[in-house]
DNA sequence: GGCCCAATGTTAATAAAATAACAATGCTCA
DNA sequence: TGAGCATTGTTATTTTATTAACATTGGGCC
């Protein structure tokens, strides 16, 4: 199935949402009230759902529990993927924090980083190794997915430098705009960006 | 004038990378240049200069400084606008950290918690205010633009408070969604979607 | 000077995403 | 039971964004 990548980014979101309906005890929910809670048209839910082959059975809306389910079975991988954050500075830090907790089929196994002051210990609650076991760490602890939050100048090299053991997937949180080669997915997102989107707008609004 | 969204954000960045070429002497730069380094294309880059309006002299490609400032005058505002930042943990710290020996019409002027041990203080930069302080010195400071990054838990109801106080743009980096009343910009930006998006895409990728 | 050519600016076509329209389903309640 | 109705699933339309096509420009070079 090939999912545009819009839906799959709403599916993570629906996901967080159901989830908390689960913990006020909801077990059904309508896609109108769903889309309310994200801000969005009950229209489009229902496309993404229905993109996923999910229908509900009742008309009493979708079954909570069931939906999570489903999305898990799109968006998660069959068995558990091991995540690393590579630079664990304060954005690095707010990262980690973000899987704390959260059951997910991510794990964050391993953080990198070549502060001494930091090297073998556990920050955010993970362990950080230094760049020089970066290869060896990847191959051991079978790690996926890496989440770069560097300062500028670093990203390059060790992009490459992950790559080659054998990331499949990067999330680059620096303001380095990377290339991978193919068979490698990579996000980009840049939070100066949008935070001077949001100035042009308001500036537009003409205030 | 009417710009894409799309468009802003690219124009954003842009800048930033035009301000590496000058950094590297570069004066002039070519639409394919610029667009390799950001990894788009040439066409791409044209259009969106041309729904600027801009347009180089020379054939020998573009005036880095020329497009820069053309470029200033068409997302940055007249005058300066400030900017706080409220929840100074990892993330507003690392977003704060974003804003320092950066030349720019946005300024981060304040930042705001609750916690003891950081009110008063300098953090990243940035002097940190009682929640209880926000209406005070969003007026004092004339603060258009405020940049979320507070436990989701708090994030409704800090939102409502700073719409209230008169913020004109919100870019919320907490898993909560928002709404506002028109006349004020929202952007959010939530990171584990895009991170499962990651997941999503390697899985899919086979391996 | 005038031909060549690389690079641009613009219009046209395509692709992706969001929205609207609407038929079908099955629950509710008289 | 069956009319009414809220809600769904799906197709069609519109909007937005990207890519392609192409005419134009003006400098380099003989």
């Amino acid at each position: 199935m090939k999912l545009p990548g819009k839906t799959v980014e709403r599916l993570s979101e629906y996901r967080r949402t159901l989830l908390e309906c689960l913990n006020e005890k909801r077990n059904f929910i309508f896609s109108h009230d769903l889309a309310a809670r994200l801000h969005i048209t009950a229209v489009q839910v229902r496309r993404d759902l229905m993109l996923i082959g999910y229908s509900s059975v009742l008309r009493k809306g979708y079954d909570v529990r069931e939906l999570i389910d489903t999305i898990g079975k799109i968006i998660d991988s069959d068995s558990s993927m091991n995540v690393a954050v590579i630079g664990i500075g304060n954005l690095g830090r707010a990262v980690a924090g973000y899987f704390k907790g959260k059951r997910s089929k991510l794990n964050l196994v391993a953080s990198f980083d070549n502060d001494p002051q930091k090297i073998n210990k556990v920050i955010s609650g993970v362990k950080c190794y230094p760049y020089n076991d970066i290869e060896r760490m990847i191959k051991e602890l079978d790690i996926r997915i890496a989440i770069l939050t560097v300062p500028p100048d670093f990203a390059r090299e060790l992009t490459e430098e992950v790559v080659r053991y054998g990331i499949k997937g990067i999330m680059n949180f620096t303001t380095t705009p990377l290339n991978v080669p193919s068979g490698v997915y990579l996000e980009e997102y840049d939070m100066i960006t949008s935070i001077e989107k949001v100035a042009y707008f308001v500036k537009e609004n003409k205030i």
